[in-house]
DNA sequence: ATATTAAATTTACGCGCGTAAAAATAAATA
DNA sequence: TATTTATTTTTACGCGCGTAAATTTAATAT
């Protein structure tokens, strides 16, 4: 019953009989108050549905329920999935999720920190652009607002990082590509926007040295965040180049995959592991698309739950302790090798 | 210089030499103080990046300048296009975006009105899950709220509806089909969970009946976003049992496409126009990914770019007009035939 | 029953800004 | 220069709530 017009909070607790300030206290925390005074509370709301006004709350406290989250590029599915999770983590911690995207635009990233700020929040998720990042306005803004990176790391920058460990993921492809097949070429952009490319050439050279295999690394050209259509260019001009020593190729991620999938396929060129294939491709992320590519594409996954739960436990920790952490932590979670039919 | 810390507008009006008021004016709006007032404000901030507190303003508001965009499923690549264009309009016009995804579930969709009606939105953007909406939970947002549906329309609810003419982009698509070989099947979910599905299953028998073709609907189970996946088993199931009367396909969507691409290609169909193969498909939506399938997709798109300013320039007439509309407007763009490998 | 502890009430102030009204000042016009 | 008009300043109040201190009331322990 919508019959009494509660406008503030002074009316509301006149309505419920029960002061203001308590009533303020049991918004805060519904368990601060006795509990015949809380049950007194839920049914008066029962009957009127009235709600604090959040701006109101928000000027007066230090600590709002405001989490902000970051990343790159929202078009992109693998951050749209992982966003995802992470928001449906801190709605269940009731807090307000705030997902914001930098559209792959260096600028576009610290004014979304600048409005973040702006709305005082408890805290920030940030899956930085990397490279491309203005670091020392994030290190500014990370002073101000306790800020876990997760994806992609900025050495010292932020409390903690949680990620996917590279380097295991590298390793365990191509020790199951070479035991599978001939060592693997390794696919990348000369200049990736996305993060991460860098650790995984270094961790391509690394394991292929380690095993004393020979290298060969084809970088392609190209700018922004169309990462297939630049696959594909790259894949072509590889393949019709005769640029490939092997007949297996390891994408620096799926993305860039797909586009070479795309090339062989128009190309006359069978990817797969059978014995009539041309050419096996393998790649980094288990982006959603991965799994219906033509051949399915194998590929290690990120651990998309631990990398969401862990950035949102250590959030709220740090937010709960009320504390700055003495010393800032660096989680990875080992990636999964996801055998399909391309590799 | 950050010389000064300036703690609020107080402090900001003494140190720029201009009074309070005067101030609070500025901020509101530049233009409604003098040449020589303004250069001296705009001087002052130079000298200690001042911003007024956004919770502060608000309060006292009656309007905001928040403008929220709730989507039905941000992590499919198609919403977070539209989202993505959506958003780049309303931060051109000087208002700040709030996104919200509802999941692909009835009561987060409440949910997230909600929290928006808490944060007393200028507007708000909505595309609606569709057939499982809280209807009326939606209509009662739409009266506190000028809202503008786009994407999925619901007969009478908000201000005005700007979509894609799934009537129009379907004959146009059925015209191709026939003119260059046989008469498309269509290809559905049973329970479809995404909008649109309905009229699409509608035109395409509107348009048959036209034609006076023969029409076969093959409606496939399946629950939930997982739109390749459930395309997949349907095609799968439909290909092995020999369903297809006819050798063309015609998806309610491109995600659907997708799955059934790659059950055609498992099972060792050639999918395509050229004289070899068996099959021709094609589907709605023009999805980010139907540009790298294998092969490519023949598909419709939408007016991504028509259908985003449309609707960022009807919320932003409703809210500088200050009224409501007299008449709800539809709006419908014509969708775009891409002619690609696949049929 | 009394003392102790816990919780609620009363009272009062502050947050940072919007905004209205009256007075003062500056700019534009005659 | 006097007058009209456009801006700004002064003053003051309100928004809806957080929160602190002192006091009263209720619950628990002795």
């Amino acid at each position: 019953m919508d019959n009494a017009k509660i406008r503030n909070m002074e009316e509301f607790a006149a309505f419920s009989g029960v002061s203001r300030p308590t009533v303020s206290r049991f918004f805060h925390d519904p368990d601060s108050v006795r509990r015949v005074t809380r049950e007194k509370l839920e049914r008066a709301l029962e009957k009127c549905d009235y709600r604090p006004n959040i701006f109101a709350i928000n000027q007066n406290r230090k600590l709002t329920k405001n989490l902000g989250i970051v990343v790159p590029y929202l078009a992109d599915p693998f951050f749209a999935e992982i966003a995802r999770r992470i928001e449906t983590l801190i709605i269940a911690a009731g807090y307000r999720p705030i997902l914001l995207s930098s559209h792959g635009d260096t600028r576009l990233e610290i004014e979304n920190l600048d409005s973040l700020r702006a709305i005082k929040p408890a805290g920030v998720l940030l899956a930085p652009l990397g490279r491309s990042s203005d670091i020392s306005a994030i290190e500014k803004f990370c002073v101000d607002v306790p800020t876990v990176l997760f994806d992609s790391n900025i050495d010292g920058v932020g409390e903690a990082f949680v990620g996917h460990d590279n380097f295991q993921a590298t390793s365990v492809m191509i020790e199951y590509l070479t035991r599978t097949g001939e060592p693997p070429v390794f696919f990348e952009m000369r200049d990736p926007p996305n993060p991460n490319a860098g650790k995984r050439r270094k961790a391509y050279i690394e394991s292929m040295n380690k095993k004393e295999l020979d290298q060969q690394i084809i970088q392609v050209d190209g700018d922004g965040w169309q990462l297939e259509e630049i696959g594909y260019r790259g894949a072509v001009k590889a393949i019709k180049g005769k640029e490939l020593s092997r007949s297996t190729v390891f994408c620096s991620n799926d993305r860039l995959a797909i586009g070479f999938l795309t090339a062989a396929y128009e190309l006359g060129l069978k990817v797969g592991l059978a014995s009539d294939c041309d050419l096996r491709v393998a790649a980094h992320d288990n982006h959603p698309v991965s799994h219906f590519t033509c051949p399915r594409l194998t590929t290690i996954s990120h651990n998309f739950a631990a990398i969401a739960q862990k950035s949102v436990d250590t959030i709220m920790d740090l937010i709960e302790s009320g504390e700055r952490s003495q010393e800032r932590t660096t989680t990875l979670f080992d990636g999964e090798l996801i055998m399909r039919a391309s590799a």
